[in-house]
DNA sequence: CTACCAGATTGATAAATGTCAATATTTTAT
DNA sequence: ATAAAATATTGACATTTATCAATCTGGTAG
């Protein structure tokens, strides 16, 4: 009944996959499970690929499942009237997406979409319920996931209601060094026009800024490559809106 | 050990406090509790009243507590940088209201103020730890509480970000009337300054919204009064951006 | 009743942001 | 390698929205 049972169970994935997709030192909602507990959620579950650019889920379909990413990175788009979206956030390895209709009414209030190549495991949402209901430290877990992901959600939404371009754009690329890629020089392998949506504005306004920024010598850009050379002065145009 | 007893308790109030709060026909996420976790719950809690205007919880304050709010209309601001403020709800009788933090840092994330006079309780968060590990199905009410008020709180915001002026103000209109106070001519008791803060935008210019859609005949207006006459042309100003 | 005060309204103007079209650059397919 | 397609950049201009100052309104203290 060791882990070596659990893993045999999904026939799909050698390296990391199941049991042990959450078993690699980070934190995880998954850690307070039990072996069985845990067996049950990965019994026939089901192993993905997605290629870039591909949608792993659409807005407004059901939300019959919950996806864990195990590796590559994906954005949560808003999409509003007509082709109107807005990037909400991107989502890095081992992460669980609920889609935001969870419990509710099982309707996904985003959609889904692999930035680079996606691996991800598809998990029914009524083993969801199922340990939300049998194990309290569970629950516990997701509603402070949950809550974290939201105020996450909403402070970025607050300051792009409340900022000018340019600090729109200066908490976007700090976002992306501090919170996504962790390195310095990084490379976003995101579109400008992925990269505008994340601030809502249009492609050209950010671009412009972009380049204001790098006229003054704070970041250097080579396509989707970005090194910040002045984080401070970010910094403050973040502050001072 | 009928409800009689757990109204004894709370000293303070003598009409629909307490167990009865939350036992009038209304959905409520405390309709799962037992009596005894009832009483739990209600043991020590506060009951306070506060005067239009008054602040409930400050932002970036100690979430030690939860509010319930009983009697009256509250409003949930999110505050920026400078006085830049934004109110991201209202919120009516009988909600509860975390303050954003629960189960994370423990800080507050929002601002939440009295716009009418209001009667609330405060409860021990501690209480509701204890409630989400001992009972699974009010854990599960509390997510769904959460993410309900999350969706909502994102599709707003995102309306903000892709829609003009107008259809802002007329998402706000129809929200005032359809979900805030549910019949038509409304008072609405808020300033044009909150009103604005509603939208994000500044006084001025809702208040030149609100004169066009007088002068169009969709509305009319008279203090904080305020009487949709054309709800079919609010919507299609909504959905046209 | 009168003078005051806060909130509401209006107008003129400036600033921020979007739109559209032209051009440059990079990527992809052949 | 070369042509075609997609993406990125730039510029001129239009639109949306904010800012600032002036005026109006209704309520209220004296």
């Amino acid at each position: 009944m060791g882990p070596r049972r659990i893993e045999e169970v999904c026939t799909k994935c050698k390296d990391r996959c199941c049991a042990r997709c959450f078993d690699d030192g980070e934190e995880s909602i998954f850690d307070c499970l039990t072996k069985d507990e845990l067996e049950l959620l990965v019994k026939e579950k089901r192993h993905v690929h997605f290629k870039a650019g591909e949608t792993i889920l659409k807005q407004n379909t059901s939300a019959s499942h919950v996806v864990c990413v195990k590796r590559g990175l994906a954005k949560i788009i808003a999409e509003g009237n007509g082709d109107k979206k807005l990037i909400l956030r991107l989502v890095a390895t081992h992460s669980i997406l609920t889609g935001g209709g969870l419990f509710i009414d099982d309707i996904r209030h985003f959609t889904i979409q692999a930035v680079t190549e996606v691996e991800c495991c598809f998990i029914d949402s009524d083993k969801i319920y199922e340990l939300v209901s049998s194990n309290s430290q569970f629950a516990f877990e997701l509603l402070k996931l949950n809550n974290r992901q939201n105020i996450q959600m909403l402070n970025n939404l607050v300051g792009i209601t409340q900022k000018y371009m340019p600090g729109r754009v200066s908490d976007l690329l700090l976002y992306l060094k501090n919170e996504i890629f962790l390195c310095n020089p990084f490379d976003t392998r995101l579109s400008r026009q992925e990269l505008a949506d994340m601030t809502s504005m249009t492609m050209e306004s950010f671009i412009r800024i972009l380049k204001e920024f790098k006229l003054a010598g704070i970041i250097s850009v080579e396509g989707t490559n970005i090194h910040i050379l002045d984080e401070e002065a970010l910094n403050l145009i973040s502050r001072k809106g």
